[in-house]
DNA sequence: GTCTATACAGTGATAGAC
DNA sequence: GTCTATCACTGTATAGAC
């Protein structure tokens, strides 16, 4: 049996729950070493910059995930799949989001006082997710102003369903408004196939 | 240096302004103490629960504001003044969150470690916003699904406009989008009320 | 690499002088 | 009412044993 933890890159989805479920404020090393298993030196060892380093680390994670899964194929798709690609799109949402029941990291850091901190990770991940969809959006006949609107409000709409969705509890809340920011983008309505069901 | 504070009313916009900008965690009474020109003592006399009666104090607060200009005149406005009433919310919410350049902190609290203590004011507050914008809609013709789905909508996109506006420190994102939300709001934009449910 | 022990500032909170 | 002093505790971070 292996163990838990033998590199750096093994800490930080369980660090990243941490700080999604405390915030950056209220994730202390304790809370830390208990979810991870490490105790304070290890944890310096792997991150000598300390939490910081640590919430960096998983920011970047965050934003590679985001990149490779997201927004890449939103940039990569041809003019006939874009279509499939904004319904994958909103599948991998739903999904990294658990539905609602997971927040967004990079959205809680960014109303928080840890915004000063992490500002550059933050607006480029979010600068980049509009890009993408604009991008996308562009190539199914949206002038840039169009496309870019679109893009704003579908990804605003996706960070305001989770603080939505949190604050009442209710996962129905985010599939339901899920569903209308899909419906709202051309081109046309898709077919049923990537998050009716549940 | 005179006297910032005389009852405990006239702390509550100090108080909210430090926690809409630290958050719940990272306010910390050193700073509160700052911010409002009073000791510890004197904090703990007004507020003897501490910083939990605080921050309650301040979010009951915030209630009171939002149900009084924007919740009740949205339930109130007759068949022919939704249209207005409507327009007056879009107006209170680019006025109260400064173009985008304030956070709201009941979103911001929601999504926080801190949304378990507060967790039955923040749901009612946004369970009202919904509620009452639906009801308004409703009047302008909507059936009651597509009237939630819509107030859903447009509650989350201004959250989710204020989560991107400030990650993206642009408050030109905060004014489009909420120009956006409010030209998908019947009336002015009516919904072909065939299929937008199901 | 991982642990224990520890340094030292800062935390929320309380008591008492004025 | 407001202040200062102080409480017990937790915070991040470091040092050193193994």
């Amino acid at each position: 049996m292996p163990r838990l933890v033998t590199e750096r890159a093994d800490v930080l989805p369980l660090l990243a729950e941490v700080f999604r479920e405390h915030g950056y404020e209220g994730a202390s090393l304790q809370l830390i070493s208990q979810a991870t298993g490490l105790g304070k030196g290890s944890l310096y060892h792997f991150f000598p910059g300390g939490k910081a380093e640590m919430a960096a680390a998983v920011l970047a994670e965050i934003d590679d995930w985001f990149e490779r899964e997201l927004y890449a194929p939103l940039r990569a798709a041809e003019d006939e799949s874009v279509a499939a690609a904004i319904d994958a799109m909103f599948a991998a949402v739903d999904a990294y989001f658990r539905g609602g029941g997971r927040v967004c990291l990079v959205g809680a850091l960014a109303l928080g006082a840890a915004r000063d901190r992490f500002g550059a990770a933050i607006a480029s991940y979010f600068a980049r997710w509009v890009g993408a969809l604009a991008d996308a959006l562009q190539r199914t006949g949206c002038d840039t102003t169009t496309a870019t609107a679109l893009a704003e409000a579908t990804v605003a709409g996706i960070q305001g369903a989770l603080v939505l969705t949190r604050a009442l509890d209710d996962p129905a809340v985010f599939r339901r408004t899920l569903q209308a920011l899909r419906e709202r983008l051309p081109p046309g309505n898709p077919v049923d196939a990537g998050n009716a069901g549940h």
